[in-house]
DNA sequence: TTGTAGGCGTTATCAC
DNA sequence: GTGATAACGCCTACAA
């Protein structure tokens, strides 16, 4: 059995063992290519019989660069991890890799209020830039954020600010999806429930996507407005019980987020609304718990994969000085339940 | 406005300002309490005045130690991230959180194939040492970290072997407290889905812990076992199917996890089942879909918060040296709608 | 209480 | 192609 102990070997070490120079090791090891094929094989035999691996820090503090990513997750203050939206997780997941897959590491970080607010890995080395999730209104978290990294390598995802550096699902194009699938299935009366003063600017687009289609329809799109400060699914759930009492006609919902459209489901299933012979429900996301919801709830989805991408791409194309790739996320309908055939 | 483009400042530049030597801004910005107050002053004035922030890279190769940990996420090769199960993304952040009260940073990468495992952060001096959740039964995953960690600092979470330094779920007491709730509730004739011999060695604890209280009760445990390599709803829905189809009586179904308990909840539904008046159903993780499906799913939640703060407590035990903490974290029941009153 | 000086282990710039 | 040599920016004996 290999020796485990960690015992610090350098590059010296290995030069002694194959006969040559501390900085031939480097460049060998490095790739260098003005490195002879036979003296980069003794290099390497020499490097793995003695189990040598770079020191980070060393080539980090030389280079002035470190190969590494912040990821900075935006919570609500107080919030149940648990209770993020499962989308955000798949986006620190598919980011994580798209950076592995450009060479870079990830640094995370969950922040949710000023005690804990801290972006300044780029100063300190840490990192060479940051990309900044944010989950929900927290707008503390982005007021820090925006005033910090003015001027550094960053970012982000749900920010509430156009002028920040963002990528987004194309929030538009998957609203007039959903409500041109509902007036596909003969649905007429179509709320939606949602807010166009959100700080979420996504919600807004959602809205304007439906109400443009809507439009298109030659119908009058109609918003039921969601409570500030409350869970997505309260919000949801008491805009349908104030549609319900308001004792506006409507045959279909479309909700600006899985959640709300999940609240509002269970409040038309409480109330004897059949869904979606009477009432279609579509929501906005792709989380899982629309799959066990009764009946499944039709959803348009983001791709989080492509989000991871494009977020890591814009922040290593900021960080090297290229020109940006695209900021918009594509979406799909995905059909399940909620809406009749 | 502040000038915010970022220009290297050092310790140097700093002792200049403030008109002391460079050594004496390290110590006064590190907290040495040997330095006067005043002095101390005018450095932390310098510092601010000029923006500065230690450069980590330096320091990190000076002291030798990282101030990071690393996180690797085993997931099944090929799965989709977002079909993760949500309680390990839980306990991801609050691993991240826990670090964060401790002082130390967290690099996450995803892993789940053998051309991307990758765990020698120690050794290139990344982290002080490496925390792994493995997911699944992704066995060439643990065959690699197992052998590549040892002597090194690690922790786990779902470690098939129970020679690695793990922490996990209280499952017996867990199992124990979902059957005693099935007893307690009027079921009799209930049967365990899940596994003894998957390498998830939590599943042969649940199984464990529920035959006990069975055999406590005085009544025969019995055992519907899963095929391996599915999704874990597929499981839970084909190991009812089989139950059903075998003729034996059964009045209730403990699922060794929520999703397979999901699954199972699906078939029974389908095979005209009564949820819970003829047959009760209990899973075990606390994921957020069980609220979601019809009815909500009883179920044994786990700690997360806990489970986060044992994995960094343990792994900084092991760097310092330290006796280690406590390796099982608690659960509670979760009684939803899946069992009767 | 503060200053001086050495070194952490690389990478990069010169020469040869 | 390869070998000296000089940084990179900090922390920490040791000296004063």
């Amino acid at each position: 059995m290999v020796e485990k102990r960690i015992v610090r070997v350098t590059s010296f070490d290995v030069a002694e063992k194959a006969g040559v120079s501390q900085s031939t090791v480097s460049r060998a090891l490095a790739g260098d290519t003005s490195i002879s094929e036979p003296t980069r094989k003794r290099v390497m035999e020499a490097a793995r019989a003695l189990n040598y691996q770079v020191d980070e820090n060393a080539a980090r503090l030389r280079r002035g660069r470190t190969g590494t990513l912040a990821l900075v997750m935006i919570c609500r203050p107080g919030e149940d991890r648990k209770d993020l939206n499962p989308f955000y997780f798949a986006l620190l997941g598919s980011t994580c890799a798209a950076a592995a897959a450009r060479g870079y590491e990830v640094l995370v970080s969950f922040q949710d209020s000023p005690e804990n607010f801290w972006g300044h890995y780029q100063e300190r080395r840490k990192a060479d830039g940051m990309i900044v999730i944010g989950t929900s209104e927290n707008t503390a978290a982005w007021d820090y954020f925006g005033e910090l990294a003015e001027g550094t390598n960053w970012v982000c995802w749900g920010a509430p600010n156009d002028s920040f550096p963002w990528v987004r699902s194309d929030n538009i194009a998957g609203a007039t999806l959903a409500t041109r699938h509902m007036l596909v299935r003969g649905y007429r009366q179509i709320v939606c429930i949602g807010s166009e003063t959100s700080p979420q600017r996504q919600f807004k687009e959602r809205f304007d996507g439906y109400a443009a289609a809507m439009q298109d329809a030659g119908l009058e799109p109609f918003l039921q407005r969601i409570e500030r400060g409350l869970p997505r699914e309260e919000q949801g759930r008491l805009a349908a019980a104030a549609l319900i009492d308001s004792g506006r006609p409507f045959d279909a919902v479309f909700g600006v987020s899985d959640e709300i459209a999940l609240g509002a489901l269970k409040e038309l299933t409480a109330r004897g609304f059949k869904v979606p012979h009477d009432v279609g429900v579509v929501g906005f996301d792709g989380v899982r718990a629309g799959q066990w919801s009764t009946p499944p709830l039709t959803t348009v989805e983001s791709d989080f994969e492509v989000a991871g991408s494009l977020l890591v791409d814009r922040l290593i194309a900021t960080i090297g000085g290229e020109a940006p790739s695209p900021r918009r996320v594509p979406v799909r309908l995905v059909v399940r339940g909620s809406t009749r055939d």
